[in-house]
DNA sequence: TTGCTCCTCACGTCACGTGAGGTGGC
DNA sequence: TTGCTCCTCACGTCACGTGAGGTGGC
């Protein structure tokens, strides 16, 4: 009968003995038999217990779910479909805080040079853009339902970080434009008004994507929000949404 | 001068007691004074210190790299950065999971009801099926470097899924067009021949995206299991390759 | 007899959860 | 005096890595 020390069925299967050992101290892997010396014998079925293991653990199970597979004391098909979900749970929590490091970056990229460029300011604590940045973000999270904060997640990976940045981008100047013309005593029932809504509103539609759930959301957090926003992601002013609102309501939007 | 027992502070943060025991214990957090019964005694100080360790743990700090930031051994921004860095990594690995997870849940479904649909066939070993997706993903894998293969994983990100899932519907299809085109005798000149190669180069650059390396790497992988590939993931045959390639250099492709 | 492989403990990892057993504070 | 809070051990988690100390096999 053909037999393999740990030795060499380590290395046929890219693993280090020790995580051999390891499988046979938990019961996943058993070799079939010993020698008098107490070495391990791995025979061919131990071998093709092996390579399924293997297979299963790229898939990124836990030992004791493979070996609930495959002693068939679990449904293959259930493990992987709960296990698939578990797996998506963990991307979503990871992108979440890739965002929130990315605002916290991006931040800090756009603050921490107010000392150089002016001296009469101090350089804010950086320690202090992060409390403030994550506690904003807490705070948009606070207004979405879980379920709803993903499909807003998802949403933004789908749009793509280009899209996301254009947008973005876009915000500031488009307040500024829209508290020009409040400030030059346009009314919300001129041309220049109406062009400034259709593009508020456009903005808007690509951040929720028609989700009413989103839309909301963001129009919760713009209502709470409008006279402390500015400092915290420069939303816009109250004023600058009555203005809109108008211009939205004069052309029966 | 103000002081907070451990409960107070816990249940201010929405952390538990044990919490503030273990960032006691590895010197995170170290309570300004004690009671001369031993209790805890939190400072305004150790409160602010709290909240930025609670902030940073939110961005998926380890507490070692907290406590470095904090007690300024390590400069903000670098850390912010790498950090950033090896959440990417973690997200890419992830997502290759669950994508190899996705691919054998699909050929499951997809194989799983042989036997039902024809009781002359065995269902095939669902453990089997697991076996063979994960070989050939990892096949594929091995013809990318892991820079090319992580620009692939963005770019089927890029696309998402409802267009990855309409490549790999139309895939079948074109190529079972193809076989027919050969086997009624068109000659790769034919305006029937243009049109299938025009799809198909369509399809491929849909895949590598103009990406010069994911080209390549496709190439090479249909080059080498032209033979074979019917079986692990219906590849297209020699033939058929053949077929398009005299296709497109008839149009001077 | 000399390397090489194999063996069995056993501690360390990361951030706590979960008792166990005991004492201060109102 | 009775609850409630606090205290200090100390084991368990997950999948091994990394020695330590010792013995078979060619």
């Amino acid at each position: 009968m053909m037999s393999y020390r740990i030795g060499q069925l380590a290395q046929m299967a890219g693993l280090t003995v020790r995580t051999l050992h390891h499988w046979d101290a938990i019961g996943l892997l058993t070799p079939t038999h010993r020698t008098a010396a107490g070495y391990r014998g791995y025979t061919g079925g131990d071998v093709e217990r092996l390579y399924q293991i293997v297979a299963l653990r790229s898939c990124g199970f836990a030992l004791d779910d493979i070996a609930a597979v495959l002693d068939r004391r679990a449904p293959i098909d259930k493990a992987l479909a709960d296990h698939a979900h578990r797996i998506d749970q963990q991307i979503t929590a990871l992108q979440a805080v890739a965002r929130r490091l990315t605002a916290v970056r991006t931040r800090i990229e756009r603050d921490s040079g107010a000392g150089v460029l002016d001296p009469n300011l101090l350089d804010p604590d950086l320690l202090d853009i992060v409390r403030e940045v994550v506690t904003m973000d807490d705070k948009i999270a606070s207004y979405f339902e879980p379920e709803v904060l993903a499909e807003f997640a998802a949403r933004r990976a789908e749009l793509g970080d280009a899209a996301i940045a254009a947008v973005e981008n876009r915000w500031p100047t488009l307040m500024a434009e829209v508290q020009q013309a409040i400030d030059d005593g346009e009314p919300p029932t001129g041309d220049r008004a109406q062009v400034l809504a259709t593009e508020w509103m456009g903005l808007l539609a690509a951040a929720h994507g028609g989700n009413q759930q989103i839309a909301a959301g963001l129009q919760r957090i713009a209502d709470d929000n409008a006279d402390t926003a500015q400092s915290m992601f420069a939303g816009p002013t109250r004023e600058q949404m009555e203005f809109i609102g108008a211009a939205n309501a004069a052309r029966g939007a």
